[in-house]
DNA sequence: TATTGTATACGAAATCATTCGTAGTATCAT
DNA sequence: ATGATACTACGAATGATTTCGTATACAATA
């Protein structure tokens, strides 16, 4: 089953990738720095108990503080949003979105080489 | 100025894209037979019309039937996603966007071929 | 001309996402 | 033990998006 995260529960999703287990806080301080402004504690706590519900995260409730961790894998989730991007916009064709993608922002050296290693292997196969 | 499209003018503008001109009714019967069930013709208006009042449509009311088109071209709304994708959620590397899009959707040789020849044309600049 | 069909305009209901206040409870330091 | 602090639960306000009903007007046609 494929769940869309909504924007905030992305940000708030990005903070557990990075971290791996949370409290309802930790989160909270992240985004408020990030945010450059205060989110209040109890907007956090229920977007992220709200998550909890839809099956984005799980929970550990034996201590007071509750531990969250990720269900959803930032591979899994990216490559869903990227394919409705493909599927929507890009008539689905990934290759258009590559070539769109690297159009712009331009990348450094380094990076497209990585890509032409990595487009060398996808051949090999 | 950036105006993000919201899902339903998305798909709207899609429609659009592909025809050039269009009125509501083509527009309605587009969308309803790709979700296989029946929008309101209304909804549909009312969607073009606040399009139309964002910037996103222009339109032609000198006959009874208004006739609309696409204010915002394709790649630049598709880049506008794409920058933000990539600052959301893949840490701002287009290369690694790159690389994830072309890891699932298995892309044809031809596809493959025709990024590389497009990498070694940024590499000469 | 009267009827029917097809437009637009627009207010407002319905839905979904976000934010917050309050209540209740556990924990900790004095 | 008491008071201050930190936590969860939850209802509800706010805001944005989506959907629809009704009013009104024009056009085609019987």
């Amino acid at each position: 089953m494929i769940v869309k995260p909504t924007n905030s529960e992305l940000e708030i999703l990005q903070i557990i990738w990075k971290q791996g287990t949370v409290t309802v806080r930790e989160v909270n301080e992240e985004l408020s720095r990030e945010k450059g402004l205060d989110i209040g504690y109890t907007t956090t706590l229920k977007l992220m108990q709200i998550m909890h519900e839809k099956g984005l995260l799980e929970r550990e409730t034996s201590s007071r503080t509750h531990h969250y961790r990720a269900l959803v894998t930032q591979s899994k989730t990216s490559q869903n949003m990227l394919d409705a991007l493909i599927d929507n916009v890009f008539n689905g064709s990934a290759a258009q979105l590559v070539m769109q993608a690297l159009s712009n922002k331009k990348s450094s050296k380094k990076e497209i080489e990585m890509i032409k290693k990595y487009l060398d292997e996808l051949d090999n196969k």
